[in-house]
RNA sequence: GUGGAUGUAGUUCAACAGUAGAACGCCUGCUUGUGGAGCAGGAGGUCGCGGGGGCGGCACCCGUCAUCCACCCCA
């Protein structure tokens, strides 16, 4: 037997766990401050909902054939889910829905840094406007998110309607022009079918192309919203891959990380494949776990603390009793306790064991303390102690 | 899918082809009511797995699996 983890599949010990919902609980708190609301879907969706909606990358969608014979895959990100919703709830669901969907998602690819098989994204979508105050909105979001968690990032915006005339395998390559330089993509499209001159001439019209109308409208929009749009800069040779993109496309860039850790778009076509009616979006995917990377790498993430606030030790086997007794009161007020269970123990191993779980107070109940209905407090940073009655060890820790 | 690097104690790493080691961590004691520091002692390893040549392999060769990094693509 192999005591290992799936390749690209991890665990999340107690300190790390933490840290995690820390920052869960602070994206969750700027989404709902833009009245975006929770959404959850089935880590499992038929085969069929999630096929061809992608492009090329489809055999990275993990999926099986149940007992039953169903084909079925994993969700592999959470807008055709959501497409799958709003199909689905079309006649209940009021428009514009917005929300938020914070889930993991699965993708059989090779696992690298910041790349692994099971991973968290963290959505947020417009569904059922294609006003572009929409789209400004969502970029707003992606900033508010990353100044709440004090990163510094810059977002690349473009618009899809710059390559309506090309083919998919030339924008694929010029998307390259920042990472492998001009020549390199020159010779990648000529690979892919064109000739020298005619690819000169695309590369250097794209690069050069002016704003749209859109993205204009869009940087206004959000300056409006008290954005800093020193942030958001316009790349033309901007692509992305997903094939469902329509118009806006953006993705978030953070030194510290060499893939880009938010991205997304307007997508104004994806929903039809599933209701027949043109249902515009537009949303993104944030990279939980590459964001969690690059706040780890710049000592953005408080200490960690213990949720516990205090070790009732237990001094003897008889005395246990009372420590039980008083576990419950503290509680009761609303502490988070923790009762030390083997009454055998030593207290330098009840001590010690607090100690390293960042646990702030101790509490021991001896012979003394008992027969005088109190207890000593210990505080485990500064070693003092007091002995309290239980009144006063409640508001000594509230 | 492709390429490179690495697999030895719980962890991070040593060990010329000739008896597998250190640091940290863990356990016990010094200290029968007090953690972090110190001292003394202790437990813990089919050297990833399989094969090959060799008197002899942790070390060399081949294969395989795993991990990490990069490409591709993406979050």
């Amino acid at each position: 037997m192999k005591v290992q983890n799936l390749k690209g599949f991890r665990d999340f010990l107690p300190k790390e766990a933490r840290k995690r919902q820390y920052v869960i609980d602070k994206i969750r708190g700027v989404f709902e401050s833009y009245g975006f609301e929770p959404l959850e879907t089935p880590a499992l969706e038929y085969k069929e909902i999630l096929t061809g909606k992608y492009g090329e990358e489809e055999k990275l969608i993990y999926d099986f054939k149940t007992r039953g014979g169903d084909e079925v895959a994993l969700r592999y990100d959470q807008t055709v889910p959501l497409a799958r919703v709003i199909a689905q709830y079309q006649n209940t669901l009021p428009l514009p829905f917005k929300r938020y969907q914070i889930q993991n998602v699965w993708r059989g690819e090779n696992t690298q840094k910041g790349r692994y098989r099971e991973f968290l994204q963290c959505d947020a979508d417009t569904v059922g406007s294609s006003s572009l105050v929409a789209d400004a909105e969502i970029i707003r979001l992606v900033l508010s998110i990353y100044e709440t968690l004090g990163l510094e990032v810059k977002i690349k915006i473009n618009d899809r309607k710059n390559f309506e005339t090309l083919d998919k395998n030339i924008v694929s390559a010029i998307d390259k022009l920042e990472k492998i330089g001009e020549s390199s993509v020159l010779s990648e499209m000529v690979e892919k079918g064109m000739n020298e001159k005619d690819a000169k001439k695309v590369l250097s019209v794209l690069s050069n192309k002016p704003q749209t109308k859109d993205i204009k409208m869009i940087l206004q929009n959000l300056e409006e919203m008290g954005a800093d749009t020193s942030k958001v800069i316009y790349e033309p040779t901007l692509a992305r891959g997903l094939d469902y993109y329509t118009g806006i496309i953006f993705e978030t860039v953070t030194e510290g990380s060499t893939s880009s850790i938010c991205s997304g778009g307007r997508y104004d076509n994806l929903i039809r494949n599933f209701t027949g009616r043109q249902i515009p979006a537009v949303g993104f995917g944030l990279g939980f776990d590459r964001t969690m990377e690059v706040l780890e790498e710049k000592n953005l993430l408080p200490a960690s603390e213990s949720g516990t606030k205090v070790l009732v030790s237990v001094f003897s086997e008889e005395l246990g009793k009372e420590s039980i007794r008083i576990s419950n009161i503290l509680r009761e007020k609303g502490i988070n306790t923790e009762l030390w269970i083997d009454s055998q123990d030593k207290l330098d191993k009840q001590l010690k064991y607090a100690s390293l779980k960042n646990i702030p107070y101790v509490l021991i109940i001896g012979p003394e303390e008992a027969k005088n209905n109190t207890a000593t407090l210990k505080n485990m940073e500064s070693g003092e102690q007091k002995n309290l009655s239980l009144e006063g060890i409640a508001s000594e820790l509230i």
